[in-house]
Formats: structure tokens, sequence, C-alpha cells
DNA sequence: CGGTACATGTAAAAGGTTACATGATTTC
DNA sequence: GAAATCATGTAACCTTTTACATGTACCG
């Protein structure tokens, strides 16, 4: 479901889109939300056009073909926006080495720490060369303060850490 | 993968653990950080169990079968805390939110970003209520700040819309 | 004319969800 | 003896990843 909106998000966002396009975007802008592969986006826009949300347009240049979205389409992204309940289904890698630290000796806890430290710094360069204008600009927000947050927590697990 | 660290490290934890168990413990300390049914998780047992990495005890009571992580599996366990590299692969359906809010008209838009709020308020207080000794706590320190950092972007993205 | 970026796809396998199915023990 | 909890499983389906496969246009 979260992929149907994500595609239909952009192309109403950025306009009419080949799949090659919106993979890109998922590359780009959309990698610190949600992540697609051209294998999963192009099966997933024939089913789209399938069920009526975009419509596929005629074939350009490379057999590049657009697809835009229709009524039906933004009407279904609407209403996922406005009626979608916040599930938490958490599945993160990083919560889990946290939850599991207590398992590893002082040394081993220290560096795989600072390993997640350092995974986040990277994250936060990323986010912060990021300049969207307007589009996805509440979502680096988000990241941006998601993001300290984990490294704020590796700075004071760091010093609980070696305080033992 | 993950879900094999993430039983392994259970029953690193607690001690020899049976399937049941180990889906309780998935609803409870585990959920902030990583889900799974048990449907999910007694065929994976299954197969650990084929690889070496538990070996499964007699049966008890109701067809119970205890569970118990070999040196094997606490080497898999150990070498992935250790060397796992933190990649983020972020799927995240209230980023996705967050990031096609601007799709959304003032009115609307303000209504999304308040049920996203109300969602944190409640992780949140799931969160605050959770005492865990040890075990797990470096994960609960994680979790709150993330809920609480999620929290203040409501607080500001509500400000924002609204003064428009 | 060779390399890069454009552009699309399929298939197999792995990971995860939902629905169905069964039976034993305990508690009231 | 009825209900709740314990305890395990399978099957169908959906989602995601990885590997394979093909061909076109543009730039130097």
């Amino acid at each position: 479901m979260s992929l149907r909106i994500a595609l239909l998000g952009l192309l109403s966002g950025v306009g009419p889109a080949s799949g090659y396009d919106l993979a890109k975007k998922f590359e780009h802008s959309l990698n610190h939300v949600w992540q697609a592969g051209h294998t999963q986006i192009y099966p997933e826009l024939v089913k789209m056009a399938a069920d009526g949300l975009v419509s596929a347009e005629s074939e350009g240049p490379r057999g590049r073909k657009l697809y835009t979205i229709t009524p039906a389409g933004a009407q279904e992204l609407h209403t996922w926006l406005v009626e979608h309940p916040p599930v938490a289904t958490v599945r993160n890698e990083v919560a889990l080495q946290a939850f599991l630290l207590p398992l590893l000796g002082k040394d081993d806890a220290i560096a795989a720490v600072e390993r997640i430290r350092d995974g986040y710094q990277a994250r936060l360069a990323v986010l912060e060369c990021l300049t969207e204008p307007g589009f996805g600009k509440y979502a680096r927000a988000l990241g941006l303060r998601q993001v300290r947050s984990g490294i704020e927590w590796a700075d004071e697990t760091l010093a609980d850490l070696k305080r033992d």
C-alpha cells in the first residue's frame, strides 16, 4: 500500500513521470522516507494502471512511458493522507543493536555505539545537504530531528559505557 | 537475518525459551524495536535448529519446546553485533506522510499532523511505562529520544502550518 | 565507436502478514 | 464444564531483494 501512496504522491507533486524518473526520486529525495528499486516500481505502476489510479501515456524516446495520476488516484492518495492511522510498525536494526548492547563486553559495546554514531552522522550530512524546495521539507525536518536525537543517544550511551 | 539475531539475542539474554515465550517478548519488550508474530517465529526456529544455531530441547507440558542458543549461535550473534554496518534502510509511514504533507490543504494538513502527534504521544506513554531491568534499557532510551523528537517536530510543524 | 546514462523488464528467493486449524492445561 | 491462556503449526498471499536480461540515445 505505502509504495502505491509514495508513487501517487510523487506523481501528484512533480507531475507526469516515467518509472525511471520515479526510481530516481526514490534514490534521492525520498531515500530517507521510503525505499524502492526499479524492479519493484515498474510492476507496481502496471498494476496501478490496471486499477485506474494512473494512466500510461504514449511511449517516448527509449521506450519511455509517462505515467499520470488519475482523479481516482488522487482520491486514493488524499484518503490515505487524511485517514491512515499512524501505525508504529517499527523494524529498526539500529534499535535492535541498541537493545542487545548489554550482551556485549565494554569495549565491544563502545565500538558498536561508535559505529552507530558514525552512521547517524553520515545521514545527518546527507540531510543537511538536501535543499528541497517546499516538497519534502517537512520530512527533511523530521529526519534531521530524528538523526540528531540518535547522535545525542549515542553520546549519552558512550558516556554511560565509559563510566563503568 | 535480523529476525534470527533478535531471536538469538533473546535466547542469549533471558536463557532457554519456547517459541511462545519468544513471541511474547516480541509483543512486549521488543515491540518498539522489531516485530514478529508466532507464524514467523516458529518456522524460523526450526530453520535455526537445522543450521545449528539453537538446539531444540525436550517437549514440555503442552507440546512445549524449549530452545537453547548453541555456541555457534552465540558466535553468529556476537559477529553481527560487532560487525553489522549501520544500514539505514528507512521505511517509515509517518515520514512518508510528512513528506507528502504539502499536497494537503491547510486544514487537512493540520489534522494529519495532529494525528501523527497523537501516535507519538501514545508510543511515548508506552515507553515511559516500560521499566526494563538492564536488558533493553539502551533501546528504551533511544526510543524515548526518537519519539520526543517526533513530538517536537509535530509541534513545530503545527505552528508553521497555522502561521500561514 | 566506445562509454555512460537512459529506460524497461522478468524470475527466483527471502522476508513478512493474514487466515485457518488444532489441541492441552488451568482457572473459575 | 466453560472460558482463558498456553502452545504449536500450515497455507496463501503480499512485499521486498537480488540476479539476470535487453536495448536505445547521447556525448566525446
